[in-house]
DNA sequence: CTCATATACAACCATTTGGTTGTAGGTTAG
DNA sequence: CTAACCTACAACCAAATGGTTGTATATGAG
């Protein structure tokens, strides 16, 4: 996924990848302190595979990133896509107050 | 959907709704100028029921409101919703800063 | 070295999603 | 009044989602 400039697409996982509870703990979980896949799977009511999947969804998002550590997979958080979703909502207020300079932000696509 | 605190359901409609480039579309084009729902459908190439079907996925994550007008629905946005949203991806900046206070406001559940 | 642990990944399944078409009911223009 | 228009909603379909189990592989502990 381009950093500088999000796509539909890339909009579209992130949002996407926000929409479900359980990925938006693991994100906090992340950010508190960066945990491995299986250290992160204990902590839900669910199998290994499936807290394995939505780090896999939330690493498409670029949400997070992982990391090889020996043999654990240990996962980062990626601030700076949250604070980019956060800016992209932030841009329809400008829409709404009439203002047009930001309005590219939010439906573009390269 | 309860305006002052919002459920994970609540937020997992949000983020789900904004997970699609037609939706947010509509709802950049009900901030630039309240339209119905069959003014809104022309501009996209798909049938007028799969639009209907976008903004219902918009008005139940109270992301829109429809207003009867005579034989028209006319969408209003609710900027409100969009700003509660970018002040919960807020939130998780702090949780990055190790900022303890508004943690709660992300997987909360009332 | 051996074994337990951590991850990867495939196959499967039920449900949801995003689209379609078709039908029916209100409302308004003329 | 009648015809055109707008909306509602059901039924259907393919693809995506969110979960499962099972198997294989790599790594570190002892």
């Amino acid at each position: 996924m381009v950093v500088y400039e999000l796509s539909d697409a890339d909009v579209d996982r992130i949002f996407q990848a926000l929409a479900d509870a359980t990925r938006r703990d693991i994100i906090k979980q992340a950010m508190l302190r960066e945990q491995s896949v299986s250290e992160l799977a204990r902590r839900y009511a669910m199998s290994f595979a499936a807290v394995q999947k939505h780090v896999a969804v939330l690493e498409r998002a670029s949400l997070v990133i992982k990391e090889r550590r020996g043999r654990e997979q240990v996962v980062h958080p990626n601030p700076e896509a949250l604070r980019r979703a956060a800016r992209l909502l932030d841009a329809y207020e400008d829409v709404w107050r009439g203002r047009a300079d930001r309005i590219g932000e939010i439906l573009s696509g390269p």
